[in-house]
DNA sequence: TGCTTATGCCTAGACAGTCGCAGTATTGGA
DNA sequence: TCCAATACTGCGACTGTCTAGGCATAAGCA
């Protein structure tokens, strides 16, 4: 009965987790979420009924463009990279995530 | 068709931030929305339709009690008080959020 | 040899939470 | 007179995450 939504938080953040990751370089989605949770120091998890669904979602919507190719291990594997419509994306939202970041801490943060 | 949720940011810290809010003391929710929105310095915006089913929730998770009152206009208004209860889960709650939003700033917020 | 773990992708349905919008009512100011 | 602010309620739409299953291959270990 604690916590009926694992990750609430992470609702609305992950988009900006995943363009931020790849404009690093092109990645594949398992090795996103690899570096997302490493990187994170496991503060945020990545679910797998998450990651692919948001990966469709944001190349639907012309942030990333996919193209099957081979990881290092040698196997099938979906490469994702970032569009300029995506770069673009990733500085509105990392924007607005450090304006309400900043201004939730002004209040959850006080005393 | 460029933002479907207008604060998608919002899920999962908005419970946060009302506990918080009434650890000051005992607030009508009208009051807790403005305060919120005034302290964020309208980084956070709090919707009506997002407020009381949120006050709610977490009155029926026993987080809060309220009870009718007056405010200073003199209106008829529902005023909340954080149970003790509330007040472990608003630690915990705050605990959460640092800790998500230091995972988040270590990999948006790098170079 | 067989088992487990890690790598990698996919999907369906359940579920929770925010938002838009409508409604109700009162008060004060332009 | 009309509009904005105060204050609460309810509903349906929408979005996004999670659970839990499936598939397949390779490596490590007992």
């Amino acid at each position: 009965m604690a916590d009926k939504t694992p990750n609430a938080l992470l609702h609305g953040s992950l988009d900006a987790l995943i363009l931020k990751t790849l404009a690093g370089g092109p990645r594949h989605g398992y090795a996103i979420a690899r570096f997302i949770e490493d990187t994170s120091g496991e503060a945020v998890i990545v679910e797998e009924g998450s990651l692919y669904p948001a990966l469709y979602r944001m190349e639907r919507r012309g942030w990333l463009d996919a193209e099957w190719g081979e990881s290092e291990l040698g196997r099938r594997v979906k490469m994702y990279r970032l569009t300029r419509q995506g770069r673009a994306q990733l500085a509105a939202e990392t924007a607005a995530w450090r304006e309400f970041a900043a201004g939730v801490s002004k209040i959850l943060l006080a005393q």
